[in-house]
DNA sequence: TTGACATACATAGAACATCTATATATACTC
DNA sequence: GAGTATATATAGATGTTCTATGTATGTCAA
């Protein structure tokens, strides 16, 4: 099977769609996109970002340093915005069926 | 945050959201909701059974013998239906979102 | 009749992403 | 001075899934 792309990654990939963003930024948007009811945690996000680099799904995008911290960057491949948007219509496609099928079943949704 | 929701299982509640099944069915219910490209393997299967029925999300609903081979059925319960329910839609949020920045930032849905 | 494949359930051990916990460091606010 | 927000980083625990294997019946083809 194509291999599984867990929740924490989706929601990190989703959030580098809107452009590039240092880590810490990441962990804030993952929280916007899931209406705060997922927190992305800092062990998480960091190891994650090596891990996908490493995959070719992300990329640095420059550092810079602001009030004396360091702001890595990182942005969407060509192939990350590409596995992100299949994943995305996978995602959508499956929802839908199983909302549907509740549906018949009684009024759940 | 809210646990989270791995691939595999929530294909084999959506595969139960059409009414109960039994181990092999659902296998072959992921097979289809996911296009053919998702095949649930057994080990996987019947050891997540056991963790979704003592999690109080499906229960069993009744054996039958048909060929001498066993089949044990499986259904959701209220509160699984209404977990799906929930994750379905969640899904469909941020999947919606993802692609809509993706198509901001070229053409890549 | 042997071999392969589909059906059907089950368990042991390995792999791996995420989580918890911890560390370092600056800036702001109460 | 304590707490919170910003910002990155690593070590070890947890838990779902995967691989591998086992048992067993029925069917179809070579």
């Amino acid at each position: 099977m194509t291999k599984e792309m867990r929740e924490p990654t989706f929601l990190a990939l989703a959030a580098l769609a809107g452009g590039k963003k240092h880590g810490y930024a990441i962990i804030r948007g993952v929280e916007e996109l899931s209406n705060g009811d997922v927190e992305l945690k800092a062990g998480t996000l960091y190891t994650m970002l090596d891990r996908l680099v490493f995959e070719d799904v992300i990329e640095a995008a420059g550092d810079e340093v602001v009030d004396g911290r360091l702001r890595r960057y990182y942005q969407l491949t060509i192939n990350g915005a590409s596995i992100l948007g299949a994943e995305s219509k996978r995602r959508m496609v499956v929802s839908k069926e199983a909302l549907r099928r509740l549906r018949f079943v009684e009024g759940v949704a």
